[in-house]
DNA sequence: AAAGGATGAATTTTT
DNA sequence: TTCATCCTTT
């Protein structure tokens, strides 16, 4: 045994409780930034090292595979990376693994496939489409979020189609069939990852026994984000010693669009009796000034604990409030503000912008790029969605799995092989006449005498194509695999042919995605699996798979030096010494949505989430805060006004200060369009003439002026009435006076 | 059957 | 604005 004490060293008296707590139900409410990380991994390392509890008896869950990766890599720091057996997975993965190794007791065939989002979202626009069902004004989009939550609340369809409420009348019955398709299918979504899961332990008290056997310490991680499902595996998984530990902070629950029921929290304690409760409210991260701006914000909402986050960083710099003209002027302030800072010796990896939507990146991207500043952008189209990654991943799909149906479809003819619509919908035809899946079907017509040679002729090369396919790979690793199916397939040719700005880096993609196969198996080979893994590449289709959809996977390309750039929700769990929060604008934080739909009480709580969005991003600061709003931004094409965001309000102004340009001397040699009414003489002259807007017709001018170095001009629309609008941004038409 | 143009719709956050 | 789907032409 190693110097146990070393695994206390630097503790504060209340993280040190949390961590050497005995074996039993444990409840730590972690303010941010008070190392509720450092915490959960210490005592991972205390019970291993100290209680001599063996390292596989202990699951450690989290949400995001960030956070997983985090605490392994910490808790292989502490104890080295030889004791590996202990779990620390998120909740979908860990779930996964389960569901693989008992899939005959969850109904599964061995190969099912994990749908993700947008899979799952054309699986059903499929369905519909197929079936000609009639789905009234509901959007495959509302479909699947209905299918979803309900699955959240541990209801299958036929439960779900008996509710009486008007969703379940319309939705019920396209839920039922996507259940019978997807079990006919092999086909699992995220949220039936977790409600298997559940299911098979609730009803097999073999596999529960096992389990129980297995695992007798589990923890969780950011508690206030689990939704009912999350809760009732917690309770199947641990409850059998109620030796459970969790963690988390209701003022940073931003989930709850997705079930999550912060009050999670309070009712912890009824769920496992005896709990004990440890907080944690020593703030190590940021300066007095940015911690008290923060709590000002949350102290707003009601529907918290009252806690005293303190910190002994007193002091520091005041909070820096620039409310910009429009959302250029917005962003060219961050980029010079970044660039002075960068001067002045601050690394970008030090900096962040953080922003509500993922639509707010854009600017900046272009307004960054012109700065020359390197960035990253994390989310966005993430690299295994786009289209190309995609259509090499379903080649490899078919190559497993064969009868895969949405595989085969996105495949079909991609390359263009002379599978068209006609061609395929004979293939559909005869899969469901045949109750067969559309390999099969494919397979039956190119026999099919009868059928017509144009038909059958592209089908049999197709057949043969994936046929030879999985007979050329029986000899190859995982990342040789992918090189030949993406040059086998035709697919490297085709988007080398095209040659286009936007097919380019396509082939890159393709190409980069063999580096990810190999890196899969490499950081695959220390764990208990994969010997066998790596002899047999196609052995590592299907984990491959799985990791690709239950990983967005950002963990490559790990620049040296580069800025940051991502929504609220991905900021949670990091810091940054200087942090530019974005778009402090009503309708965008809080942000629309969560404003207009629902009931007054609905509205009020959504709000409160906004609000702790905002909480979670001014926290991520450790020295300096930005906070930025325009009163001018582009939405679809379209100049839409924004006021100042009411938690703006919030923030005591003693701690903001007004912060200004540097200098002022480039902003004239920005690329502006021809059309510039900067002179007094101009403005005075455009009242009264008459104008024609793209989108808003023609129009008389009321008024116009100039602020900053744009003009803002009144209209009186004859369509639409009175608009305000930039004129360097709209494309006016004068059309006489 | 494929390609190219026209028309219409949509933007919150993610495992 | 951009993206997707639909409809036309080849």
């Amino acid at each position: 045994m190693t110097d146990v004490t070393k695994i206390l060293d630097g503790l504060n008296e209340q993280q040190r409780e949390a961590v050497v707590a005995p074996a039993g139900p444990l409840l730590i409410t972690a303010g941010a930034g008070s190392g509720k990380t450092t915490v959960l991994t210490r005592r991972i390392a205390w019970l291993i090292e100290a209680s001599g509890i063996s390292p596989h008896r202990i699951i450690a869950v989290t949400f995001t595979n960030k956070a997983a990766r985090e605490m392994k890599s910490r808790v292989e720091g502490l104890l080295g990376r030889s004791s590996a057996p202990y779990q620390i997975a998120t909740f979908h993965g860990f779930s996964n693994r389960f569901l693989r190794i008992h899939h005959e007791a969850a109904g599964l065939p061995r190969d099912f496939t994990i749908l993700d989002q947008d899979d799952q979202k054309s699986f059903i626009n499929r369905l519909i489409k197929d079936n000609q069902l009639n789905v009234r004004n509901k959007t495959p989009r509302e479909i699947q979020s209905y299918i979803n939550s309900k699955k959240e609340q541990q209801l299958r369809a036929a439960q779900a189609s008996g509710d009486s409420d008007f969703r379940s009348q319309i939705m019920g019955p396209i839920y039922e069939l996507y259940e019978r398709e997807c079990n006919i299918r092999g086909l699992v979504d995220f949220a039936e990852i977790l409600l298997r899961t559940v299911e098979v332990m609730q009803r097999n008290q073999l596999v529960r026994n096992e389990m129980h056997e297995r695992y007798h310490h589990i923890l969780v991680d950011e508690f206030q984000d689990t939704n009912a499902i999350q809760i009732e595996w917690l309770k199947l998984f641990g409850s059998h010693l109620n030796y459970v530990t969790a963690v988390g902070d209701e003022d940073q629950s931003i989930y709850g669009w997705r079930g999550a029921v912060a009050k999670n929290m309070l009712s912890f304690g009824s769920i496992f009796p005896n709990t004990r409760l440890v907080r944690l409210e020593k703030n190590y991260r940021s300066t007095q000034t940015i911690l008290s701006a923060a709590n000002s914000v949350i102290s707003r909402n009601r529907d918290r604990f009252e806690k005293n986050l303190w910190t002994d960083r007193e002091g520091g710099d005041p909070i820096s409030y620039y409310s910009a003209y429009d959302y250029r002027d917005e962003s060219q302030f961050v980029a010079r503000k970044i660039r002075a800072l960068y001067a002045a010796g601050m690394p970008y990896s030090n900096m962040s912008i953080l922003y509500r939507t993922h639509a707010q990146s854009n600017i900046f991207e272009n307004t960054l790029s012109s700065y020359k500043i390197p960035f990253r952008i994390y989310g966005g189209v993430r690299f295994f969605s786009r289209m190309e990654i995609k259509n090499s991943l379903a080649y490899l799909r078919l190559m497993v799995d064969p009868d895969n149906n949405p595989a085969f479809q996105r495949i079909i003819n991609e390359p263009p092989r002379g599978i068209g619509e006609i061609t395929q919908r004979r293939v559909i035809e005869c899969a469901q006449r045949e109750d067969v899946s559309f390999m099969q079907a494919a397979r039956m017509i190119v026999q099919d005498e009868s059928e017509q040679m144009r038909i059958r002729k592209p089908l049999k090369d197709f057949v043969g194509l994936i046929d030879g396919m999985e007979s050329d790979c029986s000899e190859l690793t995982l990342s040789r695999i992918i090189a030949h199916v993406n040059v086998h397939s035709g697919l490297r040719a085709y988007y080398l042919s095209k040659d286009t700005e936007i097919d380019k880096p396509r082939v890159e993609n393709l190409d980069e995605l063999i580096n990810a196969g190999e890196n899969f198996i490499r950081t695959n080979m220390d764990d208990t699996t994969s010997n066998e893994v790596v002899s047999d590449g196609r052995e590592a289709i299907t984990p491959f798979l799985d990791s690709v959809t239950l990983d967005a996977g950002d963990t490559f390309d790990e620049a040296p030096d580069t800025l940051s750039l991502m929504t609220l929700h991905q900021a949670k769990g990091l810091e940054f010494p200087v942090v530019f929060l974005v778009g402090m604008d009503e309708k965008l934080l809080p942000h629309a949505n969560s404003m207009t739909f629902g009931t007054p009480s609905q509205i009020n709580s959504q709000i409160e989430e906004e609000r702790r969005l905002c909480y979670v991003g001014m926290t991520r600061a450790q020295d300096q805060l930005y906070l930025t709003r325009a009163s001018f931004r582009l939405s679809f094409g379209v100049l839409n006004s924004y006021r100042p965001s009411r938690f703006l309000n919030e923030i005591p102004i003693e701690y903001l200060q007004k912060a200004i340009f540097e200098s002022d001397i480039e902003q004239s040699s920005s690329d502006t369009p021809a059309l510039t009414f900067g002179s007094e003489e101009e403005l005075e002259n455009l009242p009264g003439k008459l104008v024609r807007h793209n989108k808003f017709g023609e129009g008389t001018v009321i008024d116009a002026k100039a602020e900053h170095s744009c003009t803002i001009i009144r209209i009186n629309f004859e369509d639409v009435g009175e608009k305000q609008i930039v004129m360097e941004h709209a494309s006016l038409e004068f059309v006489g006076n």
